[in-house]
DNA sequence: GGCTTACTACTCGGATACTGCTTGTCCGAGTTCAGGGGG
DNA sequence: CCCCCTGAACTCGGACAAGCAGTATCCGAGTAGTAAGCC
């Protein structure tokens, strides 16, 4: 159970994307600015296109630039963008079948395994639901520098 | 992003050797109880028994019974007992590679993505240890025939 | 009749294949820009 | 001198392989129970 690898490559591209300002930046750039392959970066920035965190441009002089302020874009905007769906847990339903399910009455309520990890989960999502992008780009600026590597390597 | 089907095959089978008392029961008639692969269920008992949830008693009349009472444990207990770790997010230190990386002065402090996701995870972690299988069992008691369907089938 | 002993059947336990998803790569569609030619 | 047209280069976008963790299976090690043989 490990959260795919592309939920870090976007988080810190987002977060170049913001410090880069508006114009937007090739996936081939973004990537050689961390080491990263760049047609899967690539991949994963269309899937973050087709959230509407980001938005594509075409052609020459294209690339990626963020669709909104990073006060608007959470933690869980961008790990539903990549995973598709923050569904940990999926019941089965092996209470209906084999012996005990035969014998037992079509049940009426949920599965109660299921609904306690449901409620597991949704403490995990309104976490992240309550943490922006720009709470974590405040804590980058500590170091003051960062911005102007950022800067430097996107030109 | 998918927690492992073990999780769920190990709940419901502590749940139903709970209810079953307190002798020995073998995999095969615990799969059979909900359906299940004898040997891959026989695989996540021993992970519980290695964890310490269930022990394991070899020869014939053997099988596993559990190692404390229900309400000693809890969701966390399981799923660390089957997917091993409960960290889903990986930080891989990109901020350090690439042309970033290279005119980036070393980071003293943890990345501030990963601090971030972390957080989240501590919250989905808590509320997993906040909730214990004794509570799932009260709700199962609910419909009081299922108690009687576990043990006519295990006997 | 009681004890010992060998055997059998049944269980866990770990080593061994298979499958699906994550990861990684490649090539085509579309667009902007530049340069040359014509009016 | 200005406008139009053609070409090229660069970008995204989706289709196509490789690697790995989760899934499933099988067979061997060990033990309790049983039945036969012996004292």
């Amino acid at each position: 159970m490990r959260m795919a690898k592309g939920v870090e490559w976007a988080l810190h591209t987002l977060l170049n994307l913001d410090m880069i300002g508006g114009g937007p930046v090739g996936s081939g750039q973004l990537a050689e600015a961390h080491g990263l392959s760049a047609s899967y970066l690539n991949k994963q920035l269309q899937q973050l296109a087709r959230a509407g965190l980001v938005v594509s441009v075409p052609g020459p002089r294209g690339g990626f630039r963020l669709a909104r302020p990073l006060e608007a874009i959470t933690l869980l905007d961008v790990v539903e963008a990549i995973e598709g769906s923050t569904q940990l847990f999926h019941c089965t339903e092996i209470r209906c079948c084999g012996k005990i399910g035969e014998l037992s009455p079509p049940p009426t309520d949920t599965c109660a395994v299921n609904a306690a990890m449901r409620r597991a989960e949704e403490a995990w999502r309104q976490a992240l639901a309550a943490q922006c992008l720009a709470d974590i780009r405040g804590e980058l600026d500590r170091v003051p520098m960062v911005r102007q590597v950022v800067r430097t390597v996107l030109e």
